[in-house]
DNA sequence: GAAACCTCGATTGGATACAATCGCCGCTCC
DNA sequence: GGAGCGGCGATTGTATCCAATCGAGGTTTC
């Protein structure tokens, strides 16, 4: 086994309360646990430096958001994801993300309009200079505040929540479509600025429809043998 | 206070690991514990039977279900929805569902139809019978049902976590449908039956947009003062 | 030789004990 | 009299310890 996986990966000397789900949810994201890779409780402990009670905690809340999966007294294990399912989850987001967006439109402050166009001259930026892991923390920081926007709790968490799977899941065909994707944000954070309802659902739709033929994965043909 | 609360919901003895997150959130769509109540960590041990640890698991659980809101060292409470949030619900319902319906008709297993059916037949009883608790119940199981047909665990859990959610929100307003809506499960359930998938998204639809309009809570008009 | 049983280690589940933090109350000072 | 401040109780967050359960390996028996 390789002693790196003890080094804690947020290397933060206190961490605050809820520090550890998003600590341990970002790494699901970028691939560090791998889907049906079992998670103990200790190693965890030891690998993000503290206990184990609040891991569990924390396990507890990433299973509840469908991250992982447990049985009693069997453990904690990352949730592997078949292609049928992964292709549900572009789905549901093309059904829910124009709705959050239209009443996004409808609902949202000023302040959230600023931290939309905020976020996307930084992904700009970031689609300039190439740099992709931040493309795509920014794509779903971006798609979250939107769904914020929206003034439902429910639908933002759902948005949230899903935003992040999908990150996860086509992390390996995120990249094809990180940098043209903010051309679009850009239309359609004008369009919530305007509080223009049915333009920015329209625009959002759009996106997601894109987005989800760029992440088609390949499907490994059914190989009979 | 009344010394009522301190006696157990759920009175068994042994209690199963995940049956404490189960407990509470059944008390939470039975409306024991109300909008914006803080849920204290030893008054919840107290209640229901078990120490502060597996408490605090079932309420992380729960906060990412949606059901409850933390702040670090503010302790826990219960979710408070607006009007318009709990509309929301309804409508993003109405998308997901007709989708998680139209899938089982494609991914259901024979055991799958064999409980949805046991489960209208039990709902019709109890419709004949008034019971009405039992009914809410029922009904949120076969739609639980109908979602894990669907074979996406992603589209199951969320369309769990929303019923869940429409249950407690609009707890007053469902008997008004309950004894009605049983006659169309059944359908439903024949359609997915068949593996008609856009029959069995069709219904689903209507289905949905019937309980969308007999829920529809009346808005306490906007009383200027 | 294979299957069932048993024992043991590892891991999860739970409880108790302790530290950190917050909000409330009274007090003091202006 | 009101605002700022400090102490204190209550509650959350964490760590450590113990019990319950599961899986693996070895052993025995047929």
């Amino acid at each position: 086994m390789e002693d790196e996986g003890a080094r804690p990966s947020a290397g933060r000397g206190r961490v605050s309360p809820q520090a550890v789900v998003r600590a341990i949810r970002e790494d699901l994201i970028r691939g560090v646990h791998r889907p049906g890779q079992r998670l103990t409780e200790e190693t965890m402990a030891a690998r993000y430096g503290v206990s184990r009670v609040p891991v569990r905690e924390a396990l507890r809340s990433l299973e509840a958001e469908g991250f992982l999966v447990s049985r009693p007294y069997a453990g904690i294990a990352v949730v592997e994801l078949s292609d049928d399912e992964a292709e549900d989850l572009l789905e549901v987001r093309a059904l829910l993300e124009p709705l959050g967006a239209g009443r996004a439109a409808l609902r949202r402050t000023a302040e959230q309009v600023g931290r939309m166009k905020e976020l996307v001259s930084l992904g700009m930026e970031a689609a300039e200079d190439g740099r992709l892991e931040e493309l795509s923390r920014l794509n779903s920081r971006l798609h979250e505040v939107i769904a914020a926007a929206s003034g439902s709790r429910t639908l933002s968490q759902l948005v949230t929540q899903l935003s992040d799977k999908i990150a996860w899941v086509y992390a390996a065909e995120l990249p094809r479509r990180a940098t043209d994707s903010w051309r679009e944000h850009a239309e359609i954070v004008s369009a919530i600025d305007e509080g223009d309802q049915d333009r920015a659902r329209e625009l959002v739709a759009r996106h997601i429809a894109l987005a989800q033929s760029a992440y088609r994965r390949r499907r490994p043909e059914p190989e009979g043998g």
